[in-house]
RNA sequence: UGGGGGAUCGUCUAAUGGUAGGACAUCAGACUCUGGAUCUGAGUGUCUAGGUUCAAAUCCUAGUCCCCCAGCCA
C-alpha cells in the first residue's frame, strides 16, 4: 500500500459501503452488539464489539447495544451491568440505545400468531427425544411431526393456552413449518417457542413461553430498523432460516454477514472453560489478571486504546485463525511506552553497601519520569551508602554477554554513579547476600568525566528510603499453544501453566510510589510495566506486572543454555 | 457418504487477470544512562495437479485438507 492510499477495506466494509452506494438500507447503517447476559465480556467479544461499533461510526451510522435475552434459566441482572461497563471502558457508546430482546416479547408474540394464521407455523407435541429422532441426521432427511397439520384454529388455541401457562415445560412448542427434507438442519421445523416456568431477571412470571434464538433474533434486528447484522461463523447455516422469518413476516429486513471469531494462542475463549477455570478455582474470579475476559486484562493493566489497536490490527475475514499473542502484548506495549511513568523497584532485592560512600551521607539525584514524553518532568530520587539492585544484575562467574555487574566489574547506577564490585558476602547455604562496592564521587548523575564507558545500567532503589511492595507477575496461563490440545483421558487442565502467577512479597520500590493509586500503570525501569492492584492498602501496594520489558539479555541467556545443554 | 464455509510468509492480513505487499514474530546490525524505545537490513508464502491467457493468488476442471451444523443454548 502506497502512501496516501486508502487502507483496503474488509469484506464486511466493502459490502455496507456497496449498498450505501447503492442506497438499500436508504444510506443507513445501523448495526448493534448482541451479548446474551449470561457472562462476562472477553477479547473475542472485543473484536466483535470494534466491528460493530467501528463500522457504524465510519460510516457515519449507529450500533445499537443490545442484551440478546430470551433465555430465563441462563441470564442474569449482574451479566448486565458488567457487560455495560466493560462496552463502555473499552471506550464505546450507544446513546440512548440500551435495547432488550425481552422488551419485544409482545411484539414476537404478535408476530407468531401471524405466522400461525398464515399455516406456517404449528404447536408440536413431540418430545424432546422425539423432536430429535424425527429430525433426521446430517445424512438422512427428518420426518414430518404428526402435529403438523393441524388446523390454524387449532394452532392459535393451543398457542394461546401455552403463553396462559396451561402446560408443563417441555410438553409442546411452536415450530415453524418449513421442510422437513432440508438438507440444511436449521430448517427442518424449528422450534420457535419453548415452555419455560421459569423467573425471567427483567420480565419476571409475565411469561412462561420464551422464543429461540432463531425466531427472535432476525426480529430483535427488524424491530430496531438494523441494516447489517453481524455475526460469527457458526451462524452462516442459520442465514436462510434469519431470511425466512423475516421475509414470511414481511417486515425490514437487515442483511445478515458472518466473520470468523477470534482465537488467541496460550488461551481459551471457551465460555464453558472459562466457567470452569473460575469455578474450579483456577483463578481468582472472572477478573484474575490472567484471564482474557475484559475485566481480567483490565486489572491485568492492558489499556482500553490497546485492545482496540489490537482488534483494528487483527482485520476481519473468514478465515479461521489464531492470532499470536505476542501481537495483543506488543499493542499493550507500544501505548504503555509513551504514557507511563518510568520509576525504579527491585523486585528481587541483593544488598549493596557501597564502602566509600559516607554513612551519614543523604543526597538526591534528578531522574527523568519519562523519555518518551519530555512534558512529564523530572523527579527526585534518595541515595545512600546502602543501596539494593536485582540479583540477576550480578553475576559471581559471568556468562558470555552478561555484561551487567560481577567481580572487579563497573558499572552505572541509573541517574547515580558509577560502582565497581570489589566483594561479597554468601550465607551458610552459598547464597549471595551481599556486595561490596565503591563508588565514583566523580561520576554524579551517570558520566564519566574521563569519558570512560560502562557496559550496563542497573536499576536501584536506596536501602532505607525503599516502599517494601508485593509484586504479583503473571505468565500464560497455559503451556501449549493450543491448550485444547490434550492426551485422551484428559483435558484441558492438563496443559495449565503451574507458574502462571508467582507473587513477590519483598520487592522494594522508590519512594516516589508511595502516592500511587489503584489501576494506575508504571515502568518498573528495565522490568515491564506493572499496574497498581485493587488489593492495594494504605499500608501495602500491590503490583500486578502487565507485560514485560522486551529483553535483550533474556534472549541472549536461552541461547546460551541452549547452546550449553547440547 | 447431506448441507454450509474456508485455504496467501511461522502468525494475522492485503493484492478483485498485470512487480505477491504490510504488521507481529524471528535473525543480523546501528544507536542508547532502560540489553527498553527508536532506526536499518535479512529470510521465509499463493493447498495439489491440470487447463485458459502475452500474463493466474485471482478464471476453468479435478482433487486434498480444515472448520461449522443433528439444543426446547446463543
Amino acid at each position: 500500500m502506497n502512501k496516501g492510499e486508502e487502507k483496503p477495506l474488509d469484506f464486511i466494509r466493502e459490502i455496507v459501503k456497496k449498498d450505501l452506494e447503492a442506497g438499500v438500507f436508504n444510506g443507513r447503517v445501523h448495526t448493534r452488539f448482541p451479548p446474551e447476559p449470561n457472562g462476562y465480556l472477553h477479547i473475542g467479544h472485543a473484536k466483535a464489539i470494534s466491528i460493530d461499533f467501528g463500522i457504524a461510526e465510519e460510516f457515519g451510522g449507529l450500533c445499537n447495544l443490545r442484551m440478546d435475552d430470551t433465555n430465563p434459566t441462563k441470564e442474569e441482572a449482574e451479566y448486565v451491568s458488567a457487560i455495560i461497563e466493560d462496552v463502555r471502558w473499552l471506550g464505546y457508546d450507544w446513546g440512548d440505545r440500551l435495547t432488550y430482546a425481552s422488551d419485544y416479547y409482545e411484539q414476537m408474540y404478535q408476530y407468531a400468531e401471524e405466522l400461525i394464521k398464515k399455516g406456517l407455523a404449528y404447536v408440536c407435541e413431540l418430545t424432546p427425544e422425539e423432536l430429535r429422532e424425527y429430525r433426521g441426521s446430517l445424512t438422512e432427511p427428518g420426518r414430518e411431526s404428526p402435529y403438523r397439520a393441524r388446523s390454524v384454529e387449532e394452532n392459535l388455541v393451543l398457542f394461546r393456552r401455552m403463553k396462559a401457562g396451561e402446560f408443563p415445560d417441555g410438553t409442546k412448542t411452536l415450530r415453524a413449518k418449513i421442510d422437513m427434507a432440508s438438507p440444511n438442519l436449521n430448517m427442518r421445523d424449528p422450534v420457535m417457542y419453548r415452555i419455560v416456568h421459569a423467573s425471567h431477571y427483567r420480565t419476571g412470571n409475565a411469561w412462561c413461553i420464551y422464543p429461540t434464538y432463531d425466531w427472535a433474533h432476525g426480529l430483535e434486528d427488524s424491530i430496531e430498523g438494523i441494516t447489517h447484522s453481524l455475526c460469527t461463523l457458526e451462524f452462516e447455516d442459520h442465514r436462510p432460516l434469519y431470511d425466512w422469518f423475516l421475509e414470511k413476516l414481511g417486515v425490514h429486513h437487515p442483511r445478515q454477514i458472518e466473520f470468523a471469531r477470534l482465537n488467541l494462542t496460550y488461551t481459551v475463549l471457551s465460555k464453558r472453560i472459562l466457567q470452569r477455570l473460575v469455578q474450579e478455582g483456577y483463578v481468582s474470579g472472572w477478573d484474575d489478571p490472567r484471564l482474557p475476559t475484559l475485566r481480567g486484562m483490565r486489572r491485568r493493566g492492558y489499556p482500553p486504546e490497546a485492545i482496540r489497536d489490537f482488534c483494528a490490527r487483527i482485520g476481519v475475514a473468514k478465515t479461521d485463525s489464531v492470532v499470536d499473542y505476542a501481537l495483543l502484548e506488543h499493542c499493550v506495549r507500544e501505548v504503555l511506552n509513551k504514557k507511563c511513568q518510568r520509576v525504579m523497584a527491585v523486585l528481587r532485592p541483593l544488598r549493596v553497601v557501597i564502602e566509600n560512600y559516607p554513612e551519614d551521607r543523604k543526597e538526591e539525584l534528578e531522574a527523568i519520569n519519562n523519555p518518551e514524553d519530555p512534558s512529564a518532568g523530572t523527579r527526585k530520587i534518595p541515595f545512600s551508602r546502602v543501596i539494593y539492585i536485582e540479583q540477576d544484575d550480578f553475576m559471581e562467574e559471568p556468562a558470555p554477554k552478561f555484561y551487567r555487574l560481577a567481580p572487579g566489574r563497573e558499572v552505572r547506577l541509573r541517574y547515580a554513579y558509577f560502582i565497581k564490585c570489589h566483594g561479597y558476602h554468601k550465607d551458610r547455604n552459598g547464597r549471595i547476600v551481599e556486595l561490596r562496592c565503591t563508588y565514583d564521587p566523580d561520576t554524579r548523575g551517570g558520566n564519566a568525566p574521563d569519558g570512560r564507558k560502562v557496559k550496563a545500567t542497573l536499576h536501584w532503589v536506596s536501602a532505607e528510603e525503599a516502599l517494601k511492595v508485593e509484586v504479583r507477575l503473571y505468565d500464560r496461563l497455559f503451556l501449549k499453544e493450543d491448550p485444547l490440545d490434550f492426551p485422551e483421558g484428559s483435558d484441558f487442565v492438563a496443559n495449565l501453566n503451574p507458574h502462571s502467577l508467582t507473587v513477590l512479597t519483598n520487592c522494594l520500590a522508590e519512594p516516589c510510589l508511595l502516592s500511587a493509586k489503584p489501576w494506575e500503570t508504571y515502568q518498573f525501569e528495565r522490568l515491564g510495566y506493572f499496574c497498581v492492584d485493587p488489593d492495594s492498602s494504605e499500608s501495602r501496594l500491590v503490583f500486578n506486572r502487565t507485560v514485560d520489558l522486551k529483553d535483550e539479555w533474556a534472549r541472549i541467556k536461552k541461547q546460551y543454555l541452549k547452546e550449553k545443554q547440547g
